[in-house]
RNA sequence: CGGGGUGUAGCGCAGUCUGGUAGCGCACCUGGUUUGGGACCAGGGUGUCGGAGGUUCGAAUCCUCUCACCCCGACCA
C-alpha cells in the first residue's frame, strides 16, 4: 500500500475518551473510530489486523478438524425459549421484534442455533464426532462497555461447537481444542496462560480460560509458583484449613463501638487484627435474604455463593432490605440471633473469640463462638483465594496476576443437547444424546490484548504475525530522485516476495514519517535516505529495538522477506 | 443499576460563577521558504455552543426536561 493513498487518519493528540493504552493507540493510529458506546468502525489498518488474526484462527481450527459455517445474527426467540435462556439471560441479550411482532434476539452466542441445526441432520453415531465453528459479529448489551475493543458491545468472536458420542470422546474433542488454542495464541505473539474457570451462564462441567497476562486486565488469576495449577479467583481451589481461622474463646459480651462501621475501623478501635473479626454480608437471593460469614480480611467469591444458592438473581441487600432482615443498621450487622439462612465460610468452622456486629447502633459483640452462639445453616467454601496462600494441589503458594480473557473452552455435557433433544442411534440402535463442548475466541479482543502487551510511549509494537503491515519503507527525501527510485524498487520487490508492505510516499518531513511509523507499529522499518544510499546501504530497524543497522541495498528485498518469514516461524514454533 | 463527570470548529480545550452577539492550540486551505525524529513565515474561519422548552430587550452562560458519551463501583461470555 502507498501511504499517500491510504485511509489512515493518525492523531497527534490523545482522544479525551480513551484511557487504556490499546484504546488510545488504536484511535491515534487510525485503526478504529467509535460509532456508539462499545460499537466501533474498523478502518483499513484495524480491519487488516482482524483479518490476519482470523486467518490464524481458521488455519488452526481447520487443522484441528473443525469446519467453518456461518449462522445468523438474528435469532428467533423460540430457540432461546426452548432452553429457557430467553428468560435467564437477562438484559445483556439484545431483543427486538420483526414487522409481524415476532420476538428475536441478536445472537450473543449460538448454542441454540447450532444444536437446532445438528439435531435436524444427525442420525447415526457414524457421523460423530463433528465440530462446527464460525467467525461472526456478536452483540452483548453490556451494562458498561469500556476500554475500546477490550469490552465492546458488538465484537467479533470465533465460536465452535463439538458433538460427540460419549463423555470420553468429548474429552478428546476438548483436549484437541485446548491444544489448538495454545497454538493460536502463541502464533498471535501473546504471552498467555490457560486457567481453570467458572462456566458462567454458558453452563456445563469444566472449563478453561485463556488469559493474556496484562496489568490492565479485568480478571484476577492465581497461579501456583510450584505446580501447573492456575485458576480464575472465581474458581480457584482453596486448601482446607487444618484449624479454625479465628481462635480466642471467652464469653459473649457487648462492646460499644460508636461510629465504627467498617472492619478496618472496628479492628483499629479495638486494637485487634481484622482477621479476628467476622464479616457478615447480607445478600438477596431471588428476593430472599441470606447471610454470609467470612473472616474479616477475606473477600466473598460471589460465583461460589451463586452456585450454592442456585439463585438466578443475587446481589448485596440494599440498606432498607438489610435493616428489615437484621433489625439493625448498616455497619453493625452480625449473625447472632438473626432469622435467615446463615452460610459460613469453611475457614470459620470451630471459630471462637470472634468479633461481630450486634445488629444495633454503635455496638459489636466480642467472644463469639460460632458453634455456641450462632445458628449456622452450612459451612461452605465461599471466599476468594489470595496471593501467598498455600496451593490446594501441592506444597507451593499462589501468585496473583491480572488477565485479559481471550479464549474460553467449555465441556458442556448435555446441558443443551438434552433439553433440545439432539440425539442419534448408537451401535445397538439405541437413541443417545450427543455430548457437547463449546469454544470461544474474542477476535477483536485479541487485537486489544496484543497492544496491551506490546507497546511503548510512541505507539504499538505489533507481533509480526498480526501486524497490519509487516514492513514499512520510508523514503526520507521525496524530492531526491535516487531516494524515490530506490524506495519504489524496494517496494515493488517486497510485493513480489509476498511481503505486506507500506510505502510512506507522502511528501512529509522525515520526523513525521518516523512518528507515524512508530505509532502504527509496523514491526520492521526500512529508511531510505541520501546519506546511506550514497554508500549503497539501507537502514533497517525493528520496532521493538532501539538501534538500527545498515543492510546492502543490493538484494535487500530477499533479505527482508527472510527476516519476516523467520519471525513468523519463530512465533509458530512457540505454540508447538 | 448506584455514584461522579463531560458535551463549544476535525482533535484537545478556554469562555458559563457575574447574561451583552464565540475564542486559543493543533489540524486544514493558499503562497513562499524548508527536508534524518511530528518545520517556519504570511494570509484564510471551517461553529444548529448536544437537543427541546422556559425566563429575559438580549442566553454558550440562568431555570426545567431530555439525549449522548466517559470514569468508579456493581454486573458479565
Amino acid at each position: 500500500m502507498r501511504y499517500s493513498k491510504a485511509f489512515v487518519p493518525t492523531l497527534k493528540e490523545v482522544p479525551a475518551d480513551a484511557k487504556v493504552d490499546s484504546h488510545v493507540f488504536m484511535i491515534r493510529g487510525g485503526y478504529i473510530r467509535q460509532v456508539a458506546a462499545g460499537v466501533y468502525n474498523f478502518l483499513p489498518l484495524g480491519w487488516r489486523v482482524i483479518q490476519r488474526i482470523e486467518t490464524i484462527v481458521r488455519e488452526e481450527m481447520d487443522r484441528a478438524g473443525a469446519q467453518e459455517i456461518l449462522m445468523p445474527a438474528a435469532i428467533p426467540a423460540e430457540l432461546w425459549q426452548e432452553t429457557g435462556r430467553w428468560q435467564k439471560y437477562g438484559p445483556e441479550l439484545l431483543r427486538f421484534k420483526d414487522r409481524h411482532g415476532a420476538d428475536y434476539c441478536f445472537g450473543p452466542t449460538h448454542e441454540e442455533v447450532v444444536v437446532d441445526l445438528v439435531r435436524r441432520e444427525l442420525k447415526s453415531y457414524r457421523e460423530l464426532p463433528t465440530n462446527l465453528y464460525q467467525i461472526q459479529g456478536k452483540f452483548r448489551d453490556e451494562r458498561r462497555p469500556r476500554a475500546g475493543l477490550m469490552r465492546g458491545r458488538e465484537f467479533i468472536m470465533k465460536d465452535a461447537y463439538s458433538f460427540d458420542v460419549d463423555a470420553e470422546s468429548a474429552a478428546k474433542s476438548y483436549d484437541s481444542m485446548y491444544a489448538a488454542y495454545k497454538r493460536i495464541f502463541a502464533r498471535c505473539g501473546l504471552d498467555f496462560r490457560p486457567v481453570e474457570a467458572d462456566t458462567g451462564s454458558i453452563g456445563g462441567a469444566k472449563s478453561h480460560e485463556f488469559q493474556v497476562l496484562a496489568e490492565s486486565g479485568e480478571d484476577n488469576i492465581v497461579a501456583c509458583d510450584t505446580c501447573e495449577y492456575a485458576a480464575n479467583v472465581e474458581q480457584a481451589a482453596i486448601r482446607a484449613a487444618s484449624e479454625p481461622g479465628i481462635q480466642g474463646g471467652g464469653e459473649l459480651s457487648k462492646v460499644s463501638t460508636p461510629g465504627k462501621k467498617t472492619i478496618a475501623d472496628v479492628a483499629a478501635f479495638m486494637k485487634i487484627a481484622p482477621s479476628s473479626l467476622i464479616k457478615s454480608l447480607v445478600y438477596m437471593a431471588d428476593d430472599k435474604a441470606i447471610m454470609v460469614l467470612l473472616r474479616g480480611d477475606r473477600s466473598l467469591n460471589e460465583i461460589a455463593l451463586k452456585k450454592l444458592t442456585g439463585a438466578t438473581e443475587l446481589f448485596p441487600a440494599r440498606e432498607g432490605q438489610l435493616q428489615k432482615a437484621t433489625g439493625g443498621p448498616v455497619g453493625f450487622v452480625g449473625p447472632v440471633g438473626v432469622d435467615m439462612p446463615v452460610y459460613a465460610d469453611m475457614e470459620l468452622k470451630g471459630a471462637s473469640g470472634a468479633v461481630v456486629g450486634a445488629n444495633s447502633m454503635d455496638t459489636h459483640l466480642s467472644g463469639v463462638d460460632l458453634a455456641r452462639d450462632v445458628k449456622v445453616t452450612e459451612y461452605v467454601s465461599l471466599r476468594q483465594a489470595e496471593p501467598g496462600e498455600p496451593c490446594a494441589r501441592c506444597e507451593g503458594h499462589y501468585v496473583s496476576y491480572k488477565g485479559i480473557e481471550v479464549g474460553h473452552v467449555f465441556s458442556l455435557g448435555t446441558v443443551y443437547s438434552q433439553p433440545m433433544n439432539c440425539s442419534f442411534l448408537d451401535e445397538n440402535g439405541k437413541s443417545q444424546i450427543a455430548v457437547m463442548g463449546c469454544y470461544g475466541i474474542g477476535i477483536t479482543r485479541i487485537a486489544a490484548a496484543a497492544i496491551e502487551q506490546n507497546h511503548d510511549k510512541g505507539g504499538i509494537i505489533w507481533p509480526m504475525s498480526i501486524a497490519p503491515y509487516e514492513v514499512t519503507v520510508l523514503p526520507l527525501q521525496t524530492n531526491d530522485e535516487e531516494v524515490v527510485r530506490a524506495a519504489n524498487e524496494l517496494y515493488e520487490s517486497l510485493l513480489d516476495q509476498g511481503v505486506a508492505v507500506l510505502l510512506d510516499d507522502r511528501d512529509e518531513r522525515p520526523g513525521a514519517k518516523f512518528k507515524d511509523a512508530d505509532l502504527i507499529g509496523v514491526p520492521l522499518r526500512i529508511a531510505i535516505g541520501k546519506r546511506s544510499l550514497g554508500e549503497g546501504t539501507l537502514e533497517l530497524k525493528w520496532r521493538r529495538e532501539s538501534e538500527s543497522s545498515n543492510i546492502p541495498a543490493q538484494g535487500a528485498a530477499q533479505a527482508i522477506a527472510k527476516l519476516v518469514a523467520d519471525e513468523k516461524a519463530r512465533l509458530r514454533g512457540a505454540g508447538a
